[in-house]
DNA sequence: AAAAATAGGACAGTGATGTTGACGTATTAA
DNA sequence: TTAATACGTCAACATCACTGTCCTATTTTT
């Protein structure tokens, strides 16, 4: 890879696959908006149950590059989720600047349930497609992904 | 497909293929959002582009179909860009209450060069993950979008 | 031991983009 | 002629993100 090739993809490959991720990921969103309603809460939330719930113990700094986001915008979502008793916070042992983050029980169920609303559109989407449209799905999604956030993402399949 | 397939894909699966739509989206649509700040617009004014200038002379009602939005959210987004010189409306000869959404050239200039933030970094993708990867992807993607909006999907690629 | 760096938290203000409700005009369909 | 439709506008509000600043406690470095 160390030349560049000559793409072989035309414009309508690259615009397709462009107008699909755009509604596939807006799609599959959605699944989860009636719930996370009913429970007077947003996407934002969503995101921080999600990611808690799928490494539980990462520190607030941590949380913050996984959604990239700036830790005033995360610390009024996480600040409602404390509140609300779905989140937890520990302070680390091996360096008490730290706080570790944690799933309370009701957090942990609704997250399941949040994530059963997306499982089952995304399940029915891999049966859809056919087994063998796994990889290639993931393959490519994977190398849209910055290098320098590549280890960050996989590590989340690491727990 | 009339029974209901017991489920091949694990949990661990299913999560995978979760993160990796909402990192792979974030990180493509990210592409774009220097040459926009420079600009001084905004994610919502790309897609207004983008779609017009897939669809030249759609109506105002298929854009607001397609970004499955209000009319007054597209509305401050379409004005802008109108006011800017990006976007023209022209009353259909058909329906006079109807406005057809062009691109001005100018329009088109950027959105061409927008498109190209994008598309260097998609068809990298591609490229990396392989040629055959690419029909997987679009495959499950698809099967994510609703029923009834495929048609409205696939009717993008017809022009 | 002291200085510097770091983790997290809080305050405050602002901006982008989305929603709901309401109202209105012009045009087309019933 | 009446009803429906397309679009546009006004207004207020919500979600979620940003920047800048300041602070305390803790850890690391000097």
């Amino acid at each position: 890879m160390a030349d560049p090739i000559p793409c072989p993809f035309n414009e309508s490959d690259i615009r397709r696959g462009i107008e699909l991720i755009y509604f596939g990921y807006s799609h599959l969103t959605r699944m989860a908006d009636q719930r996370l309603e009913t429970q007077g809460l947003g996407r934002a939330h969503h995101r921080v149950l999600y990611f808690i719930s799928r490494q539980p113990g990462l520190n607030v700094s941590e949380l913050l590059r996984l959604l990239n986001v700036t830790k005033q915008s995360l610390s009024r979502v996480l600040g409602e989720l404390t509140q609300r008793g779905l989140v937890e916070l520990r302070t680390s042992a091996q360096d008490r600047r730290q706080r570790l983050l944690f799933l309370t029980p009701d957090g942990a169920t609704l997250e399941s349930a949040l994530f059963g609303d997306l499982s089952s559109r995304l399940s029915a989407a891999y049966a859809e497609a056919g087994n063998e449209s796994v990889p290639g799905f993931w393959a490519i999604l994977t190398s849209l992904i910055a290098e320098e956030d590549r280890a960050m993402v996989q590590a989340l399949d690491g727990g």
